[in-house]
DNA sequence: TTATCAACCGTCCATTCGGTCAGTTGGCAA
DNA sequence: TTGCCAACTGACCGAATGGACGGTTGATAA
């Protein structure tokens, strides 16, 4: 669990944000309107407290992006370590990761989407940039393995199917937002039906 | 066709950058490191000319990005608009708007893929969000309409069916580079076979 | 009642930002 | 060879940026 602040110990000191609340705002507002196009000054007035507060907590604005992008990061490599420790089908495997990644794309929606725009200008978001691809490469080898054991079309490279898949997957952070009448459980279903077995009424 | 000096009528004056010219440096860059994350200092150092030089041809930086989404969405509405006006079955209709939108995409894939990324900061980038919501109204009608007519499968709901097909297509920005060996009929074939019937093998 | 501790404020700073402006350079047409 | 014109330079500006720092506030534990 990396969630803090379940049930609350009583909190020592002046009362206010802590680390935790303060990234929740930070990363709702690099969302908005881009981590290079939100200053310190815009987090300060959305938090309602001064710029020199938001030092208190944390050293640097990249820290922020940092502790963001890593809660993501860890979160696919969750599901990345279990299904790897999966025996079974390599496609059975693969639709195991799939919903594990929407799981906790939805879960983690705001570090995810931050997570997902990295460009790759500082050394935080190169070492970002890099994890990401070692879980890519994981999703390839598998697509590769379930194709090798017939149970992906042959007539796509599997390099293109991979991407494609973890492409629609990433697309959620676009537009889905958590409601009432389609939990995870449904939009996993919504994804791998389309995703598995394509969009076309079979008839 | 938006291209310019295909065969240049001799240019006037000093030779050396032009409006297209620079244009596609700096969206190359913005692309790179981020539209906010390039400033125009950043640009100037690329081009080998100075800051000011720049000013010479566009009177802000947000005109250059202007005219890159604008390049961007005039291309999807030009086959949006000749798909509006084709009959036959909506699935057909919709296919034709997934294969023209890919060849939109590889074709002006600098443009598209600044495009995509717009937060809505500004005036420019809310008016470019606004075409594409449009453009995404026209998607979710077809597939409404798709579906409607028994091509579409009637268990997933359209609205999600239809962002997930143009999150698929979205997403070649993130990998699609031209390349030798894959042209635009191949992706578009790729994209349309996993959108359509699934990356699972039918046996 | 008091010590402790985390949260917070006001002020300041060097740097970078997008942008302006008056003047210069160099190729081409007449 | 001259005049035009687009491309370009260099010096500059006010505002915004990420961040530093010493001091203050207020709730809780002892």
């Amino acid at each position: 669990m990396t969630s803090a602040s379940a049930a609350r110990p009583t909190r020592r000191g002046r009362p206010g944000y802590d680390l935790e609340s303060l990234l929740q705002v930070a990363v709702t507002l690099f969302n908005e309107r881009g981590y290079d196009g939100t200053s310190m000054e815009d987090l300060s007035r959305k938090l309602g407290i001064t710029k020199s507060a938001i030092y208190h907590h944390v050293p640097s604005k990249e820290e922020l992006l940092r502790l963001a992008v890593d809660r993501a990061l860890d979160g696919l490599f969750e599901i990345a370590d279990e299904v790897r420790s999966m025996d079974g089908s390599a496609i059975d495997r693969l639709e195991r990761l799939v919903r594990g990644s929407v799981a906790v794309l939805v879960d983690r929606l705001p570090f995810v989407t931050l997570l997902l725009r990295v460009r790759g200008n500082t050394k935080v978001e190169r070492a970002a940039l890099t994890r990401r691809r070692e879980f890519d490469r994981m999703v390839t080898e598998l697509v590769e393995q379930a194709e090798a054991e017939g149970d992906v079309r042959p007539d796509v490279d599997p390099a293109v199917t991979s991407r494609l898949l973890f492409g629609l997957v990433n697309s959620l952070i676009e537009w889905y937002r958590p409601r009432r009448g389609m939990d995870v459980g449904d939009l996993a279903d919504a994804v791998c039906k389309i995703a598995f077995t394509g969009l076309r009424q079979s008839r």
